[in-house]
Order: C-alpha cells, then sequence, then structure tokens
DNA sequence: ACTGCCCGTTGATCTGGATCAAGTAATACA
DNA sequence: TGTATTACTTGATCCAGATCAACGGGCAGT
C-alpha cells in the first residue's frame, strides 16, 4: 500500500528502512468509492492525501451552482484543499472520487510531527510544491493569455493522460470552458481546424 | 541590507547567529533602476531573487505582443521564474523594476547547498512554496469562476497594497481584464453599481 | 434486454468584455 | 516650466464563447 507512496518520495530524497516504517506511522489509509466525498466546501481541511490508486477531482461550486474543477488527481498525485490545509481556515473546494480509490491521509499535526522527526520530508514537500506552484503558475497564465482552442491544445500536449482519464464535461470546466465550447473545438481540430 | 530577510525567514523558522552568518555567505546583492530587467523571457532563470527594498513585476508577452502579469513583488516577497528555476528550462516570464530596487539573489546550486548545510531552510521554503501555491491556487479558480467586477472585488479586499501601489493598467493586466474593462468597473462602483 | 439518464453533439441566439478610436489628465524629463 | 510621453477615461462597435434548446447514443442498473 506503500509502495506508491515510497517510490514517490524516493524519486525526490533517499530514505533508510528505519525512516520507512517511522513514516508509516504518521499515515493513516482510506477507501473511497466512486462519488464519495473527501471534503466538501466550507469544512477545514485537516489531511493531505496521497493517491495510491484511483482518481479524486478538487472542485469549487460557485453561487449559481456551478462547478469549476480546481485539479485531478490520480496514482502518486496528492490532493487536500492546500489554502485550508495551511491556513487552518474554511475552505472551498470540494474533493470527491470519480474512481474507486485508495488513499493515505497525513494530517497537519502529524506532518509537522513528521518533519519534525524526519527533516527530510521538508525537503521532499518543499520541492513538491515548488514544482506544483511552478505548473500552477503557467497554468495561470495561459489561462489569462490564451483562447479556448489555444487552452485545449496545450492541455492535450502537456498532460495527454488527463484527456484519456477524465470525462470531457470536467476537462472542459478544468479549462474554465462551456462543455459544448470544448466540443466545437474537438470538432473542429478533427476538421483540421 | 539582510534585516528585512531575515525578518521574513524568522517568521517561519529560528535562526542562530552562526546560521545567519552562514545563510549571508549563499547570496549575492543587486540593484535594479527603475525599467531594468532581472530577466527576460527565452533565458533560464537561475536564481530566487528576493527582494528587500522596491517593487517588480513578472509577465509574459503573447505572440501579439500583449503583455500578461504574472505577480508583483515589493519588500518581503520573492521574485523569479519558478518554472525555468526548478525545471532548469527556458522561462517564459520577464521581470522588471516598476521602482529602483534592491535584491538579494540565491542561485540554484547555492540554495542546493545551503539547504543541505541549513536544513532549516527545506523548512522555511517548503512553508513559503506551500503558501503561495494556496494563493496561487484560489486565484485561479477565481479566474475562471468570476466576473471581471467580482475578481476586481476580490482582489482590492484581498490585496489593497497592491491596488495602492501598483498602476491599474497592470492591475487590469493582472486580472486578465483590458485597461478599458477596469477602468469602467471602478467607474460603476464608485457610481454604487 | 430494457429503460432511464447522463454525456456529448449540433444549431440558434445572446452578451460580457475586447477592440478600435478619441480625447483628457497626469508624470517625467530636458 | 514647457513639452512629450504615458496613464486613464469615455464612446461605439465587434466577437469569442456562453447560454438555451433539442436530439442521439452509450452504459449502468434492474
Amino acid at each position: 500500500m506503500f509502495d506508491v507512496l515510497f517510490s514517490h518520495i524516493l524519486e525526490k530524497v533517499s530514505l533508510t528502512e528505519e525512516e520507512k516504517s517511522l513514516l508509516k506511522s504518521f499515515f493513516v489509509a482510506k477507501s473511497l468509492r466512486k462519488k464519495e466525498f473527501l471534503l466538501r466546501e466550507g469544512e477545514i481541511c485537516h489531511s493531505l492525501s496521497f493517491v495510491s490508486k484511483g482518481l479524486l477531482r478538487s472542485y469549487h461550486i460557485d453561487e449559481k451552482g456551478d462547478e469549476h474543477m480546481n485539479l485531478f488527481a490520480w496514482e502518486g498525485w496528492w490532493s487536500s484543499d492546500i489554502y485550508s490545509f495551511s491556513f487552518n481556515e474554511i475552505g472551498q473546494f470540494n474533493i470527491d472520487a470519480l474512481e474507486d480509490s485508495e488513499l493515505l491521509l497525513i494530517t497537519r499535526e502529524n506532518l509537522e510531527e513528521m518533519t519534525l522527526q524526519i527533516p527530510k520530508m521538508d525537503r521532499y514537500f518543499r520541492i513538491l510544491f515548488q514544482n506544483s506552484l511552478a505548473t500552477k503558475e503557467r497554468r495561470l497564465v495561459s489561462s489569462n493569455s490564451y483562447t479556448a482552442k489555444e487552452k485545449y491544445i496545450q492541455l492535450a500536449e502537456s498532460n495527454p493522460q488527463m484527456i484519456q482519464r477524465v470525462p470531457q464535461n470536467l476537462i472542459a470546466s478544468y479549462l474554465g470552458l462551456a462543455p459544448e465550447t470544448l466540443s466545437r473545438i474537438k470538432k473542429n481540430i478533427a476538421l483540421g481546424k
């Protein structure tokens, strides 16, 4: 169960066997059936969740009731309402499962304790957050600078797995588009623009 | 010169006097006159820059030649093309000074070396990047979910200093709006909506 | 296998914000 | 202190993408 997590961590920092078993003690496993919720808007997010199997989505619902996808997380990715988690404030994201999923959860308190006992884990998360920030920054520029079609093409090139695995109407929402718009864009591309 | 940096770091982790003086050795100071460039699109970003005085902007220029603001950094904030810095790839951001500025630069190699010698600095940057990620995530949702007016009001509430200090046309770009649009929005708000 | 219901498609119409075009106020610079 | 450049405003028009509506096809549950 920890295999996926360890191999992910070992890409960034080394771990001894003792550290590995110590590390395990800070996590709790959780299973989620398709459509089950991990977190709801308005709650405080107390854990970071690592996906060892399955697929989660995090999204915001606006006053009109429209959903806006924030991110998708499958094997090897983390998911949480990072704002709520970081500042211990009420969050604006829902997280639920698009497929039956297996998760490993670590609470704010356990993260604190774990990084004190295994300082290397600060480095792991430093690199993780640094990379996520870099990616998010690019996405934000893309969102403000390009046309709907350009955004879709960029996504398809930079993240083909997401296109394969996530339903099209959710991809549309992720890109800030109406589902009809994405449908038409794909048609145009298929017709050779 | 290091006062602003140390007080910023001390908000997140403690430092001994020896650590402070060791830390200094990894940074290089740099002054930038208004309109001078720190980084240009197409270059690789080799340093993180801490602003101890002044104001920087980072922005992307699209194929049509239009500028898209990414962020503004004044006293106590870091600036860089974090994607380029993290992955050692060609970047898409320009960084220049909106006011005469004083910076402290640390290179990728020195960051690596510094975190090995002072592991606490991994924790500092972990928290820094975690918070930045949280903020950026909210901004991205806001960008996809709200109207121009709502975005402006949210920014004015969450970051009034930016409104005061940064020219209005650059605020417009930061929000992904045409300058004319922001001008009209402000007029409407002044007229009591 | 049947039926209900999401999900994606296609068409028609609408609209928020962009773009184009002037004019005016502020700031810098010589 | 004048003049040139840049920032902001206001008006007129345009358009990418949203919204509304209707239909067909796949797959989920019984």
